[in-house]
DNA sequence: TTGAAAGCGCTAACAC
DNA sequence: GTGTTAGCGCTTTCAA
């Protein structure tokens, strides 16, 4: 691979010139840079991120951290997320930390000694067991937490409201006439999940209604985790709707439920959160509540770099509005039977 | 941040004897040794990839480039490349070429100069329509070709036969008394789509079924697509079974084809290919054939490992066998029928 | 407007 | 066993 000493020697000048012309750092002489640029071209040259990175500490690079990439709504994430690294000619480094805050600090680490210029981590076990750590990593580079507020840790986050996001449906499907309203949320209590819960729990006491322990089932964030709680909770109770705390969640809960031979939504009113692609083509289509991931990528990225650029500016937390989305799977009984 | 040179003056030893600790490149004196892995615990020093990298020529990365990471066979496949990579101390860059030449040339030029050791390529047009381009960069650096043969160009690959999977698919469909039998197809005639659909057409012909242009329709790889190809294929004609190129797509299919009223299998039977998780997540189950994805990773990331050890090691084309799964959407129509 | 020289943090070759 | 030295490919002073 050629380097620049090539292309300064081909070019009778000195690397010097050929960083400025690269770099666009300096004025250079119209009939210099054209010199450089020819012979840029002919030895097909293209410099090193490594040496560039070294020297002038910008690697262009940043970290992202996720749970897992067969989790859909991730997949969205990152594809939103490139796209916005890409306008900004940052290209992102991502590591699956699986809910294992061993593993994610080893990433972090990791991360950290390829120089990223910033991270975005949706990390809810370290985030939590390990908030000095954390603290630590974020005086050495921009951190932006998603999915969750930052605890007091002196760094950014993004995230969606997932507490009124909860509060929308829980209040929408007691509006339907439900009362024994299910609800399926993750084994570990990570905040994300919490704060939905804890907006179920809340409406349902505006309403009057009391929270039955049997209705709230915990599992695995996978659409089999989901079936199988749905399966405990109806082993111990019945409810006439049941929340899933994601769409995944949800999804697995259906799939018991119509085995079981089980109406949805006539028997059972089914609804998510996330909206995520699979939530509309599941029959019936999933009731949830919509991520504007775009936006929440967007305005983590754009912050990210803003504190890259400039690394005394604020810390923001960024709070993302969600919309309920009303679909098939809680339709009001009567309007169901009609199609049927 | 520290660097080598601190450790080296706070342990009292030399640069050199710090990275031999460090790499475990030479014999060093346990005591000495001691002393330089207390100053590295004290200083909390973390050595840079980025001057390793210069220095050494070796930056424990390698790039990876898939068409999007929405659609979930490439969940599955990041996940476990992930996985492979990790047992080797590699990290993996992830980029996505969106089925566009431009943009995966772009990519991969940005590999390239961020010295990745090797890279995996789901470049189903690059491949194609830029055979030098990719002859060049197997020049620099090892590359393996995934989901599709390396079509002549010195390079390796890694894919599941989709030849046969869909002689297979087609085969038990006839079996099962289907003759007027659709597919729905790439838009574009990527090879991986091209092979199964040869599989398709040669299982038909086998049995003296005629193609019938009417019952073979293109669309984008998105359930979205899957879903207006069927639409147009019902509007031609009337297949009693249709298979999806993929999943995604007969997932589409299927969802179109029940909002129209259809009973599936009953009416019409449906079947993709990938086995991905949605496709026992849907309802009825989806008849499919399994990629072992896990396998194909492990194989390729192995094959790659090998070349990068040693350049002058052989390239191989892995072939992987894929298994026919039958479920729900192509049973028999009469044990259908009991079951409702 | 350009060049020379220093140095980013590390490893590898060679001495001792 | 360990230290010295050179240099990976680039950017960034400082001089000219």
């Amino acid at each position: 691979m050629a380097t620049i000493s090539d292309v300064a020697r081909i070019a009778g000048v000195s690397k010097a010139t050929v960083s400025r012309v690269l770099n666009d750092t300096a004025v250079v002489n119209k009939e210099t840079r054209k010199r450089v640029l020819q012979a840029i071209k002919s030895l097909n040259y293209m410099p090193s991120y490594l040496a560039k990175g070294m020297r002038s500490k910008k690697t262009s690079t940043f970290g992202i951290i996720i749970p897992d990439f067969r989790n859909p709504y991730y997949s969205e994430l990152l594809k939103c997320i490139e796209e916005e690294a890409r306008k900004h000619k940052f290209i992102a480094i991502i590591c699956t930390g699986e809910m294992n805050a061993e593993r994610e600090r080893e990433y972090i680490h990791y991360l950290l000694s390829r120089q990223v210029e910033g991270m975005v981590l949706c990390c809810y076990v370290s985030i939590l067991e390990n908030k000095t750590f954390i603290q630590d990593i974020a005086k050495k580079v921009p951190i932006i937490v998603m999915d969750q507020p930052s605890f007091g840790i002196p760094v950014s986050s993004a995230y969606a409201d997932g507490y009124k996001g909860f509060c929308k449906l829980t209040d929408y499907l007691i509006e339907q006439g439900h009362v024994k309203i299910g609800m399926i949320r993750s084994l570990h209590k990570y905040p994300c999940s919490e704060c939905r819960f804890l907006g179920y729990r809340d409406t349902l006491k505006k309403h009057g209604i009391e929270l039955d322990p049997d209705l709230v089932v915990e599992c695995e964030f996978t659409a089999a985790g989901g079936y199988e709680a749905a399966k405990r909770m109806l082993s111990r109770s019945k409810p006439t709707a049941i929340i899933g705390v994601n769409d995944l969640l949800a999804i697995g809960a259906m799939k018991y439920i119509r085995e079981k031979g089980y109406n949805v939504p006539g028997d059972i009113a089914i609804a998510g959160h996330d909206n995520i692609a699979l939530s509309s083509l599941v029959s019936p289509q999933l009731t949830t509540v919509n991520i504007p991931v775009e936006k929440i990528a967007e305005e983590a990225i754009s912050q990210l770099i803003r504190k890259i650029e400039n690394p005394r500016s604020w810390n923001r937390d960024i709070v993302i509005d969600t919309q309920l989305i009303i679909r098939q799977s809680t339709e009001p009984v009567t309007k169901h039977e009609i199609l049927m």
